[in-house]
RNA sequence: GCGGGGUUGCCCUAGCCUGGUAGGGGGCAGGCCUGCUAAGCCUGUGGUCCAUCGGGCCGCGCGGGUUCAAAUCCCGCACCCCGCGCCA
């Protein structure tokens, strides 16, 4: 959410900001936000008059009645008064709601560095580890390799689940087991706090921590229950500390969430869907961090060196690219994906990395104070990245490390994890 | 799931029975005093709106209700603690 008082003062710059994310429709919106918004100040303003009148009223039918005398004109007149304040409330509330409802539909402002574009093609390349895998023979995809070694069940993950389920079996287990491990390892050794959180959580954190259309295309809602599924551990770390506020001192405060994701996917037509690249169900370890708003750009860059190296110790050949104007979605004002090298020449997300600066924060009212005793001084920063993904990073080792004999080898790091195993083979 | 207790400002706490401007302590910030330090004393402390100084409104877990007037009375809900029950 963005500061009302920005809105106020500079509103050419979110109207800018607006533009350049391709939202124009939205532009339509701020203006009529910023109508709202003064009628909002003026009835507010209205009815504060109004009932410090009738306050008055009250606080003289107290003393007259302390001198014994009538009040009979004194409540008559209260009684017109409050029929005033209770209409012009009504109207106050109705804008407020207007000005609340717009306000938590504005996406979050930019950094400058954001490159402007529409969609995946405007994205910006910054870097490139390693080099797509020199095969002597034609690699095939992962969803093939992993049934011919009997790893992935996907017919009766959709007759027991439907479409984006599949059961995983044996190695691949261990594998998907391993990757967590491995990341979880990893992040603590720089010094991360370990945190499963709830998988579930209630309407009001959510509302904090996303767009409001992921309600309908995202989370899966559980019936009868005030509870939605998280769609990643970024989600229930974000909620953990709302409505508290943070010690500077205590900051920056770098969680490593590790959890189950459900996504409805709805939308995801004509998309990339095989295999494990677009499931309702994976795994993943997530960095998340909380921060001073001065720190939180060092912070972004901090995480996304973490998800670099962790590929780089997997030996996966990967892109980092700038996120643009059109494809960064709501929350963040910087993004760096990491898009993964696959089978059929094509790069894919296998994770992403962004800067919410305070636009979580405030919708979650996360402060922070710089001693004990005082009072709050602002909104903090968050800034969350995904580690492993192990779904898509389990896809990126099939098809990057597979051999010509349909085996795939298991990356060094991984094999402390793996009981030893250092190939996927059909047993 | 049942019973009891609880939720007041940055923190702790009084006020609730018996409705009438939320009091005290601590912390923190600023000031006074002081050769220096400590102590002491004074002022301030959340959100929001209008405005030049300044002033108003809201805020006692959340939402309703009663009343001229609600932290206080009534109803509903959430969360926390204790005990009981059930349970991997």
């Amino acid at each position: 959410m963005l500061d009302i008082k920005l809105i106020r003062e500079h509103p050419d710059v979110v109207r800018e900001n607006l533009r350049k994310r391709g939202n124009g429709e939205k532009v339509q919106i701020l203006d009529e936000l910023i109508a709202h918004d003064n009628e909002w100040r003026r009835l507010l303003t209205e009815a504060n008059k109004l009932r410090h009148e009738r306050r008055g009223i009250t606080n003289s039918i107290a003393s007259l009645k302390k001198e014994g005398k009538s009040i009979q004109a004194q409540i008559s007149k209260g009684r017109m008064l409050d029929k005033e304040i209770v209409a012009i409330e009504k109207r106050r509330d109705e804008y407020k709601e207007k000005v609340d409802h717009i306000l938590m539909r504005l996406p979050n402002l930019l950094h400058e560095s954001v490159p402007v574009g529409e969609g995946e093609s405007g994205n910006v390349e910054v870097r490139v580890w390693g080099k797509p895998p020199d095969f002597s023979f034609t690699p095939v995809n992962h969803l093939e390799i992993a049934k011919n070694l009997e790893l992935i069940d996907d017919k009766r993950g959709a007759k027991v689940a439907g479409h984006g389920f599949l059961y995983l079996r044996d190695d691949l287990v261990l594998l998907d087991l391993a990757l967590q491990r491995f990341a979880i390892d990893f992040m603590i050794k720089k010094g991360f706090n370990l945190v499963e959180p709830p998988f579930m959580m209630k309407r009001r954190p959510y509302e904090g921590v996303t767009d409001l259309s992921d309600f309908e295309n995202v989370m899966y809602k559980v019936e009868g229950e005030d509870l939605y599924m998280i769609a990643t551990a970024e989600h229930p770390l974000a909620a953990m500390y709302m409505d508290e506020v943070f010690l500077e001192e205590d900051l920056p405060l770098k969680l490593v969430g590790v959890s189950p994701c459900f996504r409805k996917e709805v939308g995801a037509h004509g998309k990339y869907t095989k295999g494990l690249f677009r499931m309702h169900q994976f795994n993943k370890v997530e960095q998340f961090a909380f921060c001073l708003p001065e720190n939180s750009w060092d912070v972004h860059e901090d995480l996304q060196g973490n998800a670099e190296e962790l590929y780089q110790e997997l030996q996966l050949h990967h892109k980092v690219v700038n996120v643009c104007t059109g494809d960064i979605g709501a929350v963040a004002a910087k993004r760096y994906d990491i898009n993964i090298w696959m089978a059929d020449d094509v790069y894919r997300e296998i994770g992403s990395n962004s800067n919410c600066t305070d636009y979580q924060a405030r919708r979650l009212n996360i402060r922070y104070r710089e001693k004990e005793g005082q009072s709050p001084k602002g909104f903090v920063h968050t800034v969350n990245n995904t580690g492993i993904a192990t779904s898509r990073t389990m896809m990126a080792i099939l098809e990057q490390h597979q051999k010509s004999d349909g085996t795939v080898s298991i990356p060094d790091v991984l094999v402390k994890y793996m009981s030893g195993i250092r190939n996927l083979k059909l047993h």
